[in-house]
DNA sequence: GTTTATGCAAACTGTTTGCATTGCT
DNA sequence: AGCAATGCAAACAGTTTGCATAAAC
């Protein structure tokens, strides 16, 4: 099990949006294929380089906006100055999970508890605001922001 | 009704923490507490410098660390490279709303409706969470990424 | 009088861009 | 062959940090 052969699904996606598919580029989707979690550009950059050592930060970078400007891949935000990129295998994928940030620490949980009530509701939710906002909804993102049992503590101390 | 007088609140809640109050810091208070929107560390530095020009770009960042580490401001991140700050009124607060954001241009559409459907499934959530994860919950980040109604059609000519 | 906050300038970090070269198709 | 993709180095933008000074307590 090195690394998974190929995403034919974002491979044929990809390539039928009419961009080049190139050994960088396939390798990239590799990694973000291959991943759990969500991986900031550096990651992707260094899991891709062993395999594929002519590859460059650089055209990281670009496959990645690529693949974002297209709905492929997503990428957000956690607000710790690098933005992190996961497959966007919509909100029913496997892997999906919603977020729990420490404002304190910046500490990330991932959650995929009562996971199926908040995506019955979502879809709700997103078919309305489709409407209204004439908007096409491809994904989500959840956060619940506070303070994780270390930082509660900490904080009363202050 | 020029500049909202003070934020009662905020000001003895930050003293509380055992912080100085200083005019700088007041006046950043006070601009976060008067701005119905999220602001960029450079929005509130144009808010505050008329009134307070001995204000440096620093003492922003450096206030808001501090106010957000506490948990009386809000830190969010939409992915275009410059951070956001809202006071953390709560998820009940009036202002209160979620974000539709396009992955083609990165437009933020904020939108106000369903909310309330989806903070009465919310608050269930951020129990449950809660206690599995002992982290107190304070606020909360929802948004939707897709394609708005202009990137839709750019999409489909690619 | 101490201690914390500030401003300035310089350092950092993640990301983007210009340009000549390479590699798909 | 023709045009898109790449790598490198330099440019950028937002944010952070060191240090001497000023302001709170």
């Amino acid at each position: 099990m090195k690394k998974k052969q190929g995403s034919p699904l974002l491979h044929g996606r990809f390539k039928g949006y009419g961009y080049r598919m190139t050994q960088g580029r396939e390798a990239i989707m590799n990694a973000l294929a291959g991943a759990k979690d969500h991986l900031s550009a550096e990651d992707i950059y260094m899991k891709v380089h062993p395999a594929y050592p002519a590859i460059g930060l650089t055209s990281v970078y670009r496959t990645l906006e690529v693949l974002v400007s297209t709905g492929l891949v997503y990428k957000f935000d956690f607000g710790d100055g690098r933005a992190r990129y996961e497959i966007s295998e919509g909100p029913r994928g496997e892997g999906h999970h919603h977020h729990l940030v420490c404002t304190g620490c910046g500490r990330i949980i991932d959650y995929a508890d009562f996971i199926d009530e908040e995506l019955a509701l979502l879809k709700k939710t997103e078919a309305g605001l489709s409407r209204k906002y004439n908007f096409t909804i491809i994904n989500h993102l959840i956060q619940f922001y506070g303070f994780c049992h270390k930082c509660k503590n900490r904080k009363n101390d202050k």
